[in-house]
DNA sequence: CGGACTCCTTGGAACGCTCCAAAATGCGCA
DNA sequence: TGCGCATTTTGGAGCGTTCCAAGGAGTCCG
């Protein structure tokens, strides 16, 4: 390891040039001379020269560093978020400094602190468990987007999410149209997304005639949640043909059940989840799913950032985008 | 969103005391008086005041981050290290600055180049596709830590891994006391891990006498690799009793294959994969694999770096976590 | 009551960079 | 040859901390 590393003013002095047309010529001003800028590069490159972007971050007050807030790393959607978010920091050129409650908010409170110390110019929330003022006590300091919840917005906070209206009922009209009427829900707890979801499953069976057949067991958005839910479902005695999950880890686990109770997929029972992770279109499950566009919500997350950042003027807090039925191999027509 | 952070001068002044004297308030040291700490404590509140991570850094040249590269995003291994890395890094309260370059090594060298530039304490590469000398070179500016691929250790660099060899042979051993002869392997390119277990796959089939038995199918570590594999080996003709494959995610494209070619697992195939991702022990999957302990790993390359960091003295480069089998749902005795 | 301590507190010099106003240089042309 | 203008180059101030040597305030004791 080195001793100290070279600075800005080794090279000026190497190059016999002053420490301003170094700082000039690192950053690939056209104002220095070819000569000198031949004459530092060849100063730099000897020396080995690396900027220190503490420096550079602390002299012109700009971090070039987005934090991002990740508090579940066992639901794949969020890593898949994370990558397309990832993808648009880098191509701006910023860092991304990751940090992750671990689901309990005081910690998740430290460690933004941290980023906020850090001097990130921007916060994406993927997930998170925060009180709602603690968000937007944030929110005064730094621009934040906010992943998969739209319930809080306002000055300083955007978020993406997805339809969960149209999706949900993508999702019953697809087993509808398979001529299912005895659809089941396993719901997803308290989150927004989970409470839209279960909300329009029972609408839709209204609609369709079919409030009384309604039943929702309690689920939690985890791939055992989801098994229990369909274990204490097909306990109670006749099955239904379909189940719509709120997300498909916890499909998975309703899948599970299935199997466990002898029932075949989907010939027996139909099952859809929600959220289109990739592991889902493994050829082994073949889930059926309402699929969110899970790396274009972190790519727009990002660059809604950087539009705030930038300052751009732009009314709605709120970015929903279009989910999409993917039709694979869990559904089918119920067995007459 | 505020005009201008509050700095230390102003807390200073608005306590009464000197920059100094917050400065070490700030940091706990028992120096300060308690009546001047109380004061500092209430002026920093009531402005709202945060020190600047950046500045710090700059003064006393530490910048509390380390890096961490993840080359990919697809394969959940990944993640699960990534998991485990970070929880140890928060713990030492620094903080994780993420990078990826997406499969592309000038991409990589330029994002590491960055973490460099950040100053960053230490450096993990959780999977990465740089040439050794690139490797090297930045060894000599910070301490690294190698996860998965232990080729390559030397000065500034360690590696965790685990023992593949022992891996392997508990895979084979396993499928051979279930009574399996015809044992086919998908294997999984050029990269450490696969090599070796194709290596020991072969010599496990030879000492069991079975040399001629021995058939491997290229794969790439990939669902859709391991699917195409399974598919050509099943075209062939006789299909064999046992696939092992080189990792979980190609072992479940193998599944898929064989479910289309109307075999029934286990009964009539036997599937073992390797790494122990999470979604393997999901019901519906069940997949028998041999486990390496992925957080851990994550775990103890932090640590590692940590001591590294620390200047500890240590002797060996190379970290070997023993792996483990679990015996789940994909395995079963051949069909006599 | 002076001196020797111990405790607290302080201003100034880094840290390595960017920004800025001003100085130096070069060039064309009368 | 000299002037004006455009192009390059420069030193110094500043970013918000930490570190350090040194200063001030008490306290205890002879």
């Amino acid at each position: 390891m080195n001793e100290r590393r070279p600075t800005i003013h080794d090279v000026a002095a190497r190059a016999g040039v002053s420490k301003s047309l170094v700082s000039l010529a690192m950053r690939g001003s056209p104002k220095v001379s070819d000569a000198s800028r031949a004459a530092i590069e060849k100063a730099a490159a000897e020396l080995g020269y690396r900027p220190n972007a503490t420096a550079r971050s602390l002299a012109d007050s700009r971090s070039r560093t987005i934090g991002v807030n990740m508090a579940e790393l066992d639901n794949p959607i969020f890593p898949e978020m994370l990558g397309g978010a990832h993808t648009v920091i880098r191509s701006r050129n910023y860092n991304t400094m990751l940090v992750s409650g671990e689901r309990d908010p005081e910690l998740e409170t430290m460690e933004l602190a941290k980023l906020l110390e850090f001097q990130v110019e921007g916060l994406i929330l993927i997930s998170h468990r925060l009180p709602a003022e603690t968000v937007r006590s944030l929110a005064d300091e730094v621009p934040i987007v906010v992943l998969t919840l739209k319930d809080l917005t306002g000055p300083g906070i955007d978020s993406v999410v997805t339809d969960d209206e149209a999706g949900t009922r993508m999702a019953m009209q697809h087993l509808f149209h398979l001529g299912h009427r005895d659809i089941a829900h396993v719901s997803g707890g308290s989150l927004e997304p989970a409470v839209v979801r279960e909300r329009l499953y029972r609408s839709e069976m209204q609609a369709a005639g079919l409030g009384s057949m309604t039943r929702v067991i309690e689920g939690d958005l985890t791939n055992l949640g989801g098994l229990e839910a369909a274990r204490t479902l097909l306990q109670e005695g006749k099955p239904p043909t379909a189940i719509f999950a709120s997300n498909d880890i916890s499909a998975l686990g309703v899948m599970a059940a299935c199997q466990e109770f002898g029932l075949s997929i989907p010939s027996d029972i139909s099952i859809i989840g929600y959220d289109g992770i990739a592991l889902g279109a493994l050829r082994t499950l073949s889930l059926t799913t309402v699929a969110q566009p899970l790396g274009l919500m972190g790519q727009v997350a990002a660059q809604r950032l950087f539009d705030r950042m930038a300052g751009t003027q732009i009314d709605d807090r709120s970015i929903v985008l279009e989910p999409e039925l993917l039709t694979r191999g869990t559904t089918a027509p119920p067995r007459v």
